[in-house]
DNA sequence: AATGAATGAGCGTTCATTCAT
DNA sequence: CATGAATGAACGCTCATTCAT
């Protein structure tokens, strides 16, 4: 019947499945998973809790359709670290564009920072966890000293924690994204030297 | 000791309030906050969900108490910490400590780490994040250049992640809170180095 | 694309109806009505849940469909039995085609005897207690003592049972059909000696 | 009697449990188990559905537990039927206690009847099977004709089905009882018969 | 110091059904 | 001839909490 469309009730057909994904990440986010119940993410929507069903077989597809939309790049370039030679000059470019990864999905890492005890019982905590040790293969020298290893810990644990530690620092978004991969990258060059110095003094 | 005792069903009574405590922290570290039911805690002391009611009043306040119970050190350490004066020495002794008191109060710090989505909407959410800032506020240098001021929140919070983020490196726990420690002392050098340099270039 | 038909997925078209019998009977017979919904049913078929409504208006509807046409030579004998006079050889030979029709609609029958509970509350029920009762009316001779009318519903029992019951007893599905009728001719046969038999002594 | 009580809302408390399964295996038998929601027991006894869930783990439960305390009887008559010689003495004792048996567990006997579908997927549906295969186990003789084989397995589905076909015929319920049982008697010695004859031509 | 019995609210999920396209 | 999208009603179940005993 074309026209201009009555009100916005009816605003967009077809896109539902995304319309929810984004109000169930806005939700999950602001309150945990468990804290969010479909009905709220329904009312939301101005849909029924059914409606949710005919798009997502469970609860949680929708967090896995998530986790899955948004870290893609991030999988991508871990596999793409993980056939790089194991060298400063790699490490620091992983570093950097990690950082720029996490930016994109910033809501969803949060997320997944601050409800680690309920993803882990949920089918992305082992993916999760995959990826972080693949991250964690390609940085750290087993062979390196333990306080060495800690720093490239750090240096990755800098760039989460970066994401939402900083929320109440003020300042410019990207400013703060680039003081923070600054350290980080400073603890991988520092972690590096470390492991010379180890050779050069055996 | 004397007495007839009937195996091991009423074994000490009268601390049923720590028992509670004992059992509700383990549950809540190992599956969260809202995966732990008070059943559940019950069904583990062999009691009634409301014998838990008769030493708290609700499961919020198991929280709580388990909360205020272990990290009075903590507490009592950024007292001590905000009347000093805000030198490096003070900074890195204030890191020493702080790593030594976290290690006493490990399984509730991992608790809170992991559910800082579900802790944010209780009561002890606002406390928690008030003694943060308190650390922060003693740590940081608000006319540091942006970099150095992420150099300290990357110390703290390098010791919070120290304690179950190298769980899977193998090593003794001891050494490996050392290493945290160098690490963080390290940062916190860097920074206040990083204040001293911005200031004479100046 | 285009022209030679891809493999089997629309193998026969326009039959639809057919097969989502086929498959409906299967499910019903195997699950129970109410545990099959028409998901499933749509969902073997490779089909959506409303290209069922377009072939019948309820789910029920699939039920009485699959009933009208497997029970049609039932229904048919049932009628010619009414019409005949009440003899043993009637009532004999009613039995032996009663036998095979039911072979006929096994799978049918089977469903109704093990859903009985269901199918009381649907509109085949009435229907299906109706045609009972007009097999009762023809082999009960209402006169005839307590235990031979018995042996009248115990014979047409036997038979419907004879169907699933024997299932685990080995040897050929025919053979056992033949044993059952026998019995059952039996039955009827000594029921009604013994009405004869009360008659003569009276 | 004695005292007056007020109302009837908390008449007898304490028996809870009990009143449930009352209802229930009304409901279940009138509905079947699957149309009898836990809304519609609670409903009827005025409680909540939580209450069920304080007497019983799950709606099946509640099947179950009807199931062993309304068939224990005939799980005895089993067990001491095993422990017999297979003569035909044993046999017809046994159709007669069974006959009885059934008598006080028949609406719990009817809904399995009727329900079997259902039945069949639960819990109960197994120890249900492995009973009548007992009772099968010490009525056929392997050895017998075919036809002999129909007339025990006839004989156990008379006494079964003794107690819901004969509903529409009228009569007093023990006269029904003992009707049924004398045809299922019939059955089991024409059976016994068989076999010897079969015996004895050979 | 603790239990037995129950509640009210809510949850995730499933179902038969509808209807515009 | 069929689908995509959605609904309304219900379901079994769990939870934190209460309170008389």
């Amino acid at each position: 019947m074309g026209g201009t469309m009555d009100g916005m009730k009816q605003q967009r057909r077809g896109n539902t499945r995304q319309r929810i994904q984004d109000v169930a990440l806005e939700l999950f986010a602001e309150q945990g998973y468990e804290k969010t119940s479909l009905r709220e993410i329904a009312e939301r929507l101005d849909v029924t809790k059914a409606a949710l069903y005919y798009h997502f077989k469970t609860k949680e597809e929708i967090l896995v359709s998530l986790f899955e939309d948004l870290t893609r790049p991030i999988r991508e370039l871990i596999d793409w670290g993980s056939r790089q030679p194991p060298t400063l000059e790699t490490k620091q470019e992983l570093v950097r564009r990690y950082s720029e990864a996490l930016a994109g999905a910033a809501p969803l890492y949060r997320f997944m920072q601050e409800n680690q005890a309920t993803v882990r019982e949920l089918r992305i905590g082992e993916t999760f966890k995959e990826r972080m040790q693949g991250l964690r293969d390609i940085m750290i020298d087993p062979k390196a000293d333990l306080v060495d290893q800690v720093r490239y810990v750090s240096a990755i644990f800098t760039l989460h924690a970066g994401m939402f530690l900083l929320q109440d620092l003020d300042g410019d978004a990207e400013d703060k994204r680039k003081a923070v991969l600054e350290v980080a990258a400073d603890l991988v060059t520092r972690a590096h030297e470390g492991s010379r110095r180890a050779k050069e003094s055996s």
